[in-house]
DNA sequence: AATGCATGCGCAG
DNA sequence: TGCGCCTGCATTA
């Protein structure tokens, strides 16, 4: 589930779910976070911040925020009232008279200061989905690094909200060959994968899932029967080893990298 | 029932 | 580079 855009659309969702200015109950079932959660109950929800892949939740009266991190396989459920009785699981519930959402499995969720997010924020790269984003300073990193641009995608103090998906697809889509080292990426590819990013992810807020495949290249459009990817989304490589590409028709690889899978077409990714 | 795997990340060595 | 951590689901036995 959890890229950047996971995290954006859990903004506007948190936001327009609890913070209408109504007290939002606030509870955490499993446990872990009980105190923070008997802190904040019954005062309204504010304002709902992402940077990449961490939530920041903030309430009304307290300078505090909820800092939220899904790792790997972190889950938010959203609901209409009356909720459920909670699973043992659920680390965080909010709840009103219309809503509940439960969080599941973060990495993350603890109560931060101001100050605490700041330095999340500072050591974060740019966010392709923040309107203060700033290209070049992910790219004067970039071009200064021998580390291959997959890794470089994927490192957060680069650019923020990049999982292994975004990664994979923008990589094919912009032709690049994976294993180049980030000082090799000239300008003009940067400003190409970047823009290519910001429309993905832009994309992936609204529809809450990864397409990345390009109208021409469906399977309707290139005469193929229907697919079906089995994570929810249209992709061009991500977990699609051995299959045939959508472009060339060769086989789709896959190598370790930084611990992670990576996907790539070696005949299409040639850049 | 047990195992493996995942869109992540921080830490030890 | 490898390990642990959070959970749920699919696959294997």
């Amino acid at each position: 589930m959890p890229e950047g855009h996971t995290i954006h659309r859990l903004a506007k969702d948190y936001t327009s779910a609890f913070a209408d200015g109504t007290p939002v109950h606030v509870t955490s079932p499993q446990g872990t976070f009980a105190a923070a959660a008997a802190l904040l109950t019954h005062t309204p929800l504010h304002t709902a911040d992402a940077h990449g892949k961490h939530l920041f939740l903030n309430f009304a009266d307290s300078d505090a925020w909820i800092h939220i991190h899904l790792g790997l396989f972190g889950k938010v459920t959203f609901g209409p009232a009356p909720a459920p009785p909670p699973t043992d699981t659920v680390r965080l519930r909010l709840a009103n008279d219309t809503a509940y959402v439960d969080l599941r499995g973060p990495t993350t969720c603890a109560l931060i200061t101001a100050p605490e997010k700041q330095a999340i924020h500072d050591r974060l790269g740019p966010d392709p989905l923040r309107p203060d984003a700033d290209p070049h300073r992910a790219y004067a990193r970039i071009s200064r690094s021998r580390t291959t641009i997959a890794a470089l995608l994927m490192d957060q103090k680069v650019v923020a909200g990049v999982g292994n998906v975004y990664r994979a697809e923008v990589l094919f889509r912009r032709n690049i060959d994976p294993y180049r080292p980030g000082k090799g990426i000239t300008p003009a590819e940067w400003d190409a994968i970047w823009t290519d990013l910001v429309e993905l992810m832009r994309e992936g807020v609204r529809t809450n899932r990864i397409d990345t495949v390009r109208p021409e290249h469906t399977p309707e459009a290139m005469g193929r029967p229907p697919r079906v990817d089995d994570h929810g989304g249209e992709v061009y490589v991500y977990r699609r080893t051995h299959q045939p590409c959508h472009i060339c028709g060769g086989e789709i690889r896959t190598a370790d990298l930084a611990a992670r899978n990576l996907f790539w077409c070696p005949t299409c990714q040639t850049q």
